[in-house]
DNA sequence: TAGATTGTTAATCGATTAACAATC
DNA sequence: TAGATTGTTAATCGATTAACAATC
């Protein structure tokens, strides 16, 4: 539908970032900035980010630079904070629960409405007012809920199971906290947050730091 | 003291998931591959497998392929996975919990020391043995203990100031949870985990699949 | 030995940076 | 108008892929 040359990825990846220094500039009342204050700020070049905001549409002035309100509310738009999201976490292990109680949560439009487990102590316990239920009944919740996102908190062995009962169910939004490389159509968006190569990575670069 | 080229942060980045599908690998008693097999199951191509192993060493063999198990040693030795690191926590919330209960963590090395935080309501309260303390005796405890990597799950706000206490105690590595970018010396590692950015790539991915 | 597959160099591709004309 | 800064094209840099000689 859309006729826009695809947007690397390189480039995706800085949006939110980009998001939430904008966020931050409009806290502080700043109205105005230029690629090059905003380059001193967040460390990409003042190439970079004008090359950046151009894919999508030309959002400042020359001679002026980017009006901070107005940019935010144009990367808002483009990243989606201006719409509603409804998930569902699965797995109400320590990472689940974290993220059912993150309260960051809903100021991007996501709607809890549903946690699932499959540890009978944890089925009927109460997280923000949403009853933890048994994995069993996802495949009738989603049948009765419209959800946007499904939210991954299994150990790797199970993950793929979740993510097939997500993908038939017309679930096109995963995020996945487990260890593992999820198979899904390519209509279905996965975003990992894989915290063992994350620890990995850290302790890779103080160990080169080290030999240096 | 090292002498080997700098290698690049896409390489880095890849380490960890070789890692794990080699320990996978191993689990399933595949004692060889080639770069073509590996290339099938994690999805770069065989090339750059090559590639990459060949930035810190001819790890195969002509012919044959790789050792999984040695391969495996070989790159878990690249990580720093066959040592071991003191870690403390600063922030007992939802995520700092969490981590700290992280069954993995033990498995790469990590061993929790310490966790602080400012609550009174939580100071005192155990975590896998480990009494929560005021965030005021960090100092005194990194004066005392050796401490290698530093955890931060305190709010934005607050990160930095956390940060520096770490920098000046000598911590090496820091790995942050925070919304922030934190401002280090250069022979300090940084890894973020970035869950806002995260959720925020995740909606865009899905709002550009549905333009399509 | 013949076949297979690495290690490594060369070619290609894509992303970042530099430069500058357009224009507010 | 003059100065500033964008939008955009061109140049550079780096990363990925292709190719193939080396060799197990």
């Amino acid at each position: 539908m859309d006729k826009k040359r695809d947007i690397s990825m390189a480039v995706i990846k800085r949006l939110p970032k980009y998001y939430r220094h904008l966020a931050e500039l409009l806290r502080n009342d700043v109205d105005r900035i230029s690629s090059k204050e905003l380059s001193d700020k967040i460390g990409f070049t003042a190439s970079q980010i004008r090359q950046d905001f151009n894919c999508f549409g030309g959002f400042g002035q020359q001679g002026y630079g980017y009006n901070v309100k107005e940019l935010y509310n144009e990367i808002g738009k483009i990243l989606g904070t201006d719409k509603e999201y409804n998930t569902i976490i699965v797995g109400a292990g320590n990472i689940g629960q974290a993220i059912a109680n993150y309260s960051r949560f809903e100021k991007v439009g996501f709607n809890l409405k549903g946690i699932f487990d499959t540890n009978p102590k944890l089925i009927g316990v109460r997280i923000k007012d949403i009853e933890i239920e048994d994995v069993d009944n996802i495949d009738a919740f989603l049948g009765k809920n419209s959800v946007d996102i499904g939210i991954i908190c299994v150990p790797a062995n199970t993950a793929q199971k979740i993510a097939d009962l997500f993908v038939s169910n017309g679930i096109k939004g995963i995020w996945n906290f487990a260890p593992v490389d999820l198979d899904v159509p390519e209509d279905v968006s996965v975003e990992n947050v894989h915290l063992l190569e994350s620890m990995l990575t850290l302790v890779y670069l103080m160990n080169e730091q080290k030999a240096k």
